[in-house]
DNA sequence: TTTACAAAACTAATAAAATTAGTTATTATA
DNA sequence: TATAATAACTAATTTTATTAGTTTTGTAAA
């Protein structure tokens, strides 16, 4: 190797931090290769691009999230799994307005490896709804279900969708509480 | 006027035109003016730039869809039009993609003309919620909550986050009846 | 009908960004 | 110590947004 310590990680980790502190819109190879010290071609050794480098940030950030869901969820199961889980899945998005930004990429990237990894949440999420005893495809409705409300609570409030007049960690709650409540009872239903 | 009939709303449709069918990460200024017959420079004559293009879409798309959504509503009330405007927001983001993307600006671009415009569909909502009789704090909630809800699944769906495993359009109806019933038993609860 | 003004097109030029090609330097290892 | 691979560099190209300045054209007043 030659030269300084910059390597395909470290890359990734200063794009990580552009995107979170300036936005993930203002990413760029200039940008990129300044922060490291560099010159912008030399960024070439390290990625194939502009786009695979975002390729590799939705990955990256996919399982960063999903770690940090599944970190959430030890030790701890049925409701209390799902709460401790969605405010971790809130939390990530906080403190990662950009990478989380990054882990959703316009529908024409449609990458293998991307949609691999979104997987790995939604088996997670399965294994954490497996104490409601779900019939199969009950399972599949709540984990879309439960998706569509944790990324749309924290993609809204993310683009500053809500006004400030109420506490918004109050109404996360009452979001997931109201939703949970009622997989419960669907699933008490069914027995 | 000189030449061409080209106005505002012209350079509007075009360019919802090319995003709905290229992507919106695809509109620039230069495919922009190829469509209308123009060159690049011609449109300043119309937007201010870029910034100002994307900004316009976005008020543009947020009036469309609360228009799409305030029709939904006519003429029913409490559950019936919750669900009808639901499905019809998940219609427009299918229909509308590029569109839909639009409305939903980085929390960097923060603008006053779209923070209004976004407040008309929360007021839409909380009129059609008035039939539940909720408190003030808890319309507020609810509202976050079915935004966050219909937002968050259009957006997983767009963004191929679904897998083709089970009808898609089954799962939204399972996910806004759960949580619609848990509003409306809270609603009760209350009196 | 002619003239004058304003709006909207144009050409030319600049700046920033991504990318490619080809070259030089450095470091690990044979 | 020599060499081969890796990663830096410079130079050049392409694309895009944007600005400045000019020309054209349609409308409306004289």
């Amino acid at each position: 190797m030659a030269r300084k310590g910059i390597d395909r990680q470290t890359v990734l980790e200063a794009a990580v931090k552009i995107i979170d502190t300036e936005g993930f819109e203002n990413l760029s190879m200039a940008a990129l290769a300044k922060t490291l010290g560099i010159k912008t071609p030399s960024l070439y050794n390290h990625v194939k691009g502009m786009s695979d480098l975002r390729k590799q940030l939705a990955v990256y950030g996919i399982n960063r999230l999903k770690e940090t869901m599944a970190e959430a969820s030890i030790g701890l199961s049925g409701k209390n799994a799902i709460f401790s889980l969605g405010t971790a899945y809130v939390s990530f998005v906080r403190e990662h307005p950009g990478l989380y930004e990054a882990t959703l990429p316009s529908a024409s990237v449609l990458d293998e490896e991307i949609l691999h990894a979104g997987e790995g949440i939604v088996n997670l999420l399965l294994r954490v709804l497996q104490d409601f005893h779900l019939e199969h495809e009950d399972a599949i409705h709540a984990v879309r279900g439960l998706r569509s409300l944790v990324h749309g609570f924290a993609s809204l409030e993310l683009k500053n969708g809500f006004n400030m007049e109420l506490d918004v960690d109050v109404s996360f709650k009452h979001l997931l509480e109201t939703y949970v409540n009622g997989i419960e009872r669907g699933s008490k239903k069914n027995k």
